[in-house]
DNA sequence: ATGTGAATGTGAACGCATTCACAAGAAGTG
DNA sequence: CACTTCTTGTGAATGCGTTCACATTCACAT
């Protein structure tokens, strides 16, 4: 394999392979060949073997591949074979069912802090997580936590972004609908939810009244 | 304007610049240049230029232009200027976040109608919206609702969908981290929230220990 | 040993989206 | 009215990612 620049749509691409990878092993799957698994995740074959390529040979020609070797792999490539910790500004609904959601623990996450500015609801547990005032937010230092999730109201979400960074967080990700400014060594991802739902009406037509 | 195939890509984008558009608006502003507007929203100002290029001509050269006219344009392109219904299917943390999210309200969106299999949670009353057993999902014919929303555990997510398509609905965002399989005619969104995360530590190299 | 079938891995071609460079148009100034 | 400045709109170039076609490798059967 000549070295290549990776895109980065490979690198958004590999959580899916490795959810697919996951769940079909707890189904107690243990090898499979990549056209079964492009159909399993909904995408095309040579897809996933083009990505994979960009890292290495994981499979065996004319066999397949063995799931948890290739698990272990993708693990290996994204860092997530040693327990990322991650803390939560925001515990309104929104944060409130990120802290409940089991889907960070697949991948390997503990959300293990969580801030609000509400009295109200400093001192509360969710989930074995007790919510701290966000004035507290330098403990992430000490706690070694790198990474920071963002479920504030979007008024809040530049301020709340500048003291996760201060903090010493690397990566935010942020579910407040607004662009944050960040020094450049910062990663941050931003979800807006409605968005998402914002495109589908124009993949829709709407149904002629009748 | 030569036509042109409008890019996947773009269509993304647009619930962006909207979202920007709407904040500025809100705050009182009236009039805007292009590379303003990227800069409030963290892209390039060529992009956004490109990207409106392809619906025609909605500014003046040398001056800018009107917000309002520009959001009642995108709305139009992304059919936003009526009112779209939406179905909620799972009550958990994560529906009762979505039902409690403003966001969707931002893009014309109305989340009328909430589904659940929990007899706990039947009759429940969310945000004005009153929680039906799933096996009324027929209900969102009459109702004239197209698009779903898929909030239950993975292993509910398939037929989910095809009970969501089986009442009439054309569009799903789904946010069940898993592939599933719907009739060519209906969109599918999936968003694995966990999964933006799981990119994170690729691109935030771990401190090295002391 | 040899042939056949099955699956992987990858260079090359292709196509699409981003980026660039510049023309076109509007307003303000003297 | 000429000139400058500002900003939009777009054809063309560039570059990146997807797709293709096929060489490569292994297992198994005979």
């Amino acid at each position: 394999m000549k070295y290549k620049r990776i895109p980065d749509e490979t690198i958004r691409r590999l959580p899916v392979y490795l959810r697919g990878l996951m769940f079909l092993h707890e189904d107690g799957q243990r090898n499979i060949s990549i056209s079964k698994l492009a159909d399993f995740i909904g995408v095309n074959s040579w897809q996933i073997r083009k990505d994979f390529s960009y890292f290495g040979e994981f499979g065996v020609r004319g066999v397949g591949y063995e799931i948890s070797k290739l698990v272990n792999e993708i693990k290996g490539i994204l860092r997530l074979n040693v327990v990322q910790k991650a803390a939560l500004v925001g515990a309104g609904h929104l944060g409130t069912a990120i802290l409940s959601y089991p889907g960070f623990g697949v991948y390997g996450f503990d959300v293990t802090a969580a801030f609000d500015n509400n009295p109200k609801k400093i001192g509360k547990k969710i989930k074995d997580v007790t919510i701290m005032d966000i004035s507290r937010i330098d403990i992430l230092k000490k706690k070694n936590i790198t990474l920071g999730i963002i479920a504030v109201p979007r008024s809040a979400a530049q301020e709340t972004a500048h003291a996760l960074v201060k903090a010493g967080v690397m990566g935010i990700l942020n579910f407040s609908p607004c662009y944050i400014i960040v020094p450049k060594k910062v990663k941050v991802i931003t979800i807006d939810i409605a968005g998402y739902l914002a495109r589908m009406p124009y993949y829709t037509p709407m149904e002629k009244k009748k």
